[in-house]
DNA sequence: CGCCTTTATCGTCAAGTTGACGTTTAGGTC
DNA sequence: GACCTAAACGTCAACTTGACGATAAAGGCG
């Protein structure tokens, strides 16, 4: 048997959160097909480049972000999805901190940080709508068992800071009390770098930075 | 710019627990390459055939099995990965009850169920060793906070097989009475089928089966 | 039939965790 | 200083967990 032959893409989900909102990085399509629609970062894999390889790429010619927290999320490969031919791509998700506008790429004739919620209205090309819905679902699930929620933050927070981060991907409000002592109560999750914030009005926060453990147990709950 | 274009497969981590063992169906390669090694069962996608249809199809053909959990583990698709060239596989897993050995399919000259353990010391084919381990993670993470290990159990199973199959995923024993606790009060994990089981010396066991509820809140714990 | 063995099921209790919410602390501003 | 704000710490009842005792319901055996 001859193998069938398909082209092969990296997109990308890469999600920050922006004055309390989850957003998500979306790309004006300059080419066909769907030209003009808004679509998630993405390209073809080379052919001598691993898949991690072109997401990092694609990262960094869309966003010019290095570093930041990326995971494989999950392949899509509906035989219609492309009207170009059958084309397979390996979705990714990606988070980071607040960061600017990134300029636009090649392919793109802008690139914008859109609120998730007003992303899905919009009516993304290609299957992007089902994408970027999994990649959000990926991501709430993972703020509950991980320490994945700093990866949202910059290098140095406070508190409060992460709880907005768990209230804009989950939508709902949490008790100021109760989540800093299960934060700081749980061994491994933060660290304290002995700075302070006096950002904001009121007594200043401690800052702190992301530990070393990668799993929480128990989790927080929603 | 013109696409590359490569082979998409899929590949399966059949996983089952037989007499207290977690155990991967595997089958020795009779084409080449690697002709003679173990491998899991996997193939071409056909070129309109969707990702899942092709899994499906594949876990019919080595199993016979049909109606088992099926579920996408991941994507892997380093360039050196397959020596016939540039080839990317959507690794699935499957979890089944336990079931009798299936027949070889047509590239296989054997088909039989390993232990994981063993399976991982004879040097699977391709980069199967590490689909297989990321495959039995996937499985071992799941059962904490998911209904999934109704999974490997039968239409109706006891307390007790349940928790064997935990047992075998984990490896590592469980307290039968907090873990018959547990599950009985969890809503909507088990649902009483009225039937008894004695098969067993000792007092039948009341039968069981899946309930609707898919994410246990809180979960078990290993 | 009683008695033993086996496994299922139920109960108990101390320790830990959660959710709701009060109190104190440490900065700003007027 | 008085007042505002948010951080950080405390309290307490309800619930969950882990360890393990007690009871129930079968079969086997004298």
């Amino acid at each position: 048997m001859t193998a069938p032959l398909m082209a092969v893409t990296v997109d990308l989900a890469i999600l920050t959160v922006r004055s309390g909102e989850l957003c998500v990085l979306l790309v004006r399509r300059g080419v066909p097909p769907f030209v003009g629609d808004w679509a998630l970062p993405g390209g073809y894999v080379l052919p001598d480049e691993d898949l991690r390889a072109a997401a990092d790429r694609e990262l960094r010619e869309e966003t010019g972000l290095t570093d930041i927290h990326l995971e494989q999320l999950a392949t899509y490969g509906a035989p219609d999805r492309d009207p170009r031919g059958r084309t397979v791509t390996v979705a990714h998700l990606a988070l980071t901190p607040d960061a600017p506008t990134p300029a636009a790429g090649t392919d793109a004739a802008e690139a914008q940080w859109w609120p998730v919620a007003g992303a899905l209205d919009l009516g993304l090309a290609f299957d992007h709508d089902e994408i970027l819905r999994d990649g959000v679902e990926r991501a709430r699930a993972k703020l509950e068992y991980s320490s994945l929620g700093a990866a949202f933050c910059p290098p140095e927070f406070t508190v409060s800071q992460l709880r907005e981060v768990y209230e804009a991907v989950w939508g709902e409000r949490l008790d100021p009390r109760n989540f800093h002592r299960k934060v700081t109560k749980t061994p491994g999750f933060l660290e304290e770098t002995g700075g302070a914030s006096s950002a904001e009005p009121g007594r200043p926060a401690k800052l702190y930075r992301r530990g070393p453990v990668e799993q929480l147990n128990p989790p927080l709950t929603r």
